[in-house]
DNA sequence: GTGCCATGAG
DNA sequence: CTCATGGCAC
């Protein structure tokens, strides 16, 4: 089975390259983030006809999640259903047989100390809290998407100039390891130890051909997924040619 | 000799289209309105590649009119030079060979009594005052563009309706009667004598499909050249597919 | 840089 | 409907 997440920063931007992203790779379950669409104004047409069901959280100029499934997703959930009211579209769970898959976009944070810091310090405690209440770290989980914080070092071509920013400051990826820590493996990390492995750019700086990128979209599984994880890698060739995302997606292939 | 004019309604837009169109039609030279653009944001390279020179009134965010030319266009005048201030970049004149080229963009005219009304009428006082101190009506000219007017009743689809508008109110028609007057012969009624003849739709009211159009965009030339012009026609194909300007291609063959 | 919005023009 | 703008978000 191939599983990947892409924040593909608007899905009628990014259409054209979507079909031949899904046309290349024929995954069987796509997260995607930053869709920037209202149900309504989804292109489920142009999916189905290339094989594809689509769970949808959409919103109107920002954020929205998507799932993309061959197989028809089950127990499609928007938001965490913990009571509090979501203005925005960031979270979305489905089920695939017997796996649950949820597609994240996690807060940018804006700058470090304001107001959207602390809603992004927050959200991650809420998604701790959705996996303590719903999830089993002993069931099959895939938790994939634009988590928007670098884990580690290595993660950063330059660790000393973003470590004072949203992406990479210690009280954010000590609230990333609070999430990882109830029982999620970084499916990247499983068999690629080495630097220099990102998924993101900033457009300004022009920073990809520099490579002065970030890992901050992260596919992680539960353990019972983990040895049955042949491969992840992240799709650079995607952010050739054309307009690209400032995002490339990542990908796994698992053994289900 | 080929010669066109075409609103292209943003050059930055129809790129692409207008590349086709050139590659189609291998014209000698093209008038084009409403490039939209600043000198400084014009495809120079772009058009130079694809065999093309073109000179340039530019203007920021709306009109701006070019003279794309394969042969290099000398003494090229940006406005009327009559002296008075041109805060709209609205017409351009320029030499290949012994023949003048004008791009003219008549101003739309908003409302029928409106103040751009008045400036509508105004402008085409001074395109027949330009016509009077500047040309000669026995030397080879060829004025083209959008006038925003149709001539006759054969040039609308709906006369009834368009009566009371801009585009066909009995006043402008006058007005561009006068300066017909001067000299000019309308290429495309050298030979086409038949009603329906369109290159201007409203993209709102769904028009192209209905045929709801009115003839507002004009090939004129000097007596010299009369004899000289085979056919005249009107390029309906360039709007087909994709995203098309609202108005139509007139192309010209002229024996030079 | 690249996308969204609302607004103005036609 | 299909362009442009300036402003915001990332």
């Amino acid at each position: 089975m191939i599983v990947a997440t892409w924040n593909v920063n608007s899905i009628r931007a990014r259409e054209e390259r979507l079909l031949a992203f899904l046309a290349r790779h024929a995954p069987d379950v796509v997260c995607l983030q930053e869709i920037k669409v209202r149900q309504e104004e989804f292109p489920f047409e142009t999916l189905a006809e290339a094989g594809y069901h689509a769970a949808v959280n959409g919103q109107k100029a920002y954020n929205g999640v998507a799932i993309l499934t061959k197989d028809e997703p089950k127990e499609v959930k928007r938001g965490f259903g913990d009571g509090k009211e979501d203005s925005q579209a960031r979270f979305l769970q489905a089920h695939v047989g017997a796996t649950c898959f949820a597609s994240v976009y996690v807060p940018n944070g804006g700058e470090v100390g304001s107001e959207k810091w602390s809603m992004k310090l927050e959200w991650l405690k809420r998604l701790r809290k959705w996996l303590d209440e719903n999830m089993d770290p002993e069931k099959t989980l895939i938790l994939a998407g634009d988590f928007n914080v670098a884990p580690e070092e290595r993660d950063v071509e330059n660790p000393d100039q973003w470590e004072s920013s949203v992406l990479f400051h210690p009280d954010v990826r000590e609230a990333l390891a609070d999430v990882v820590e109830w029982g999620l493996f970084d499916s990247l990390r499983i068999r690629n130890k080495e630097a220099g492995l990102y998924t993101w750019w900033d457009y300004r700086r022009l920073a990809f051909p520099r490579n002065d990128g970030l890992r901050i979209d992260h596919l992680y599984l539960s353990r019972p997924l983990v040895g049955r994880c042949a491969e992840a890698w992240i799709d650079r060739e995607e952010r050739k040619g054309g307009r690209p995302s400032d995002h490339a997606p990542v990908i796994a292939a698992i053994d289900v």
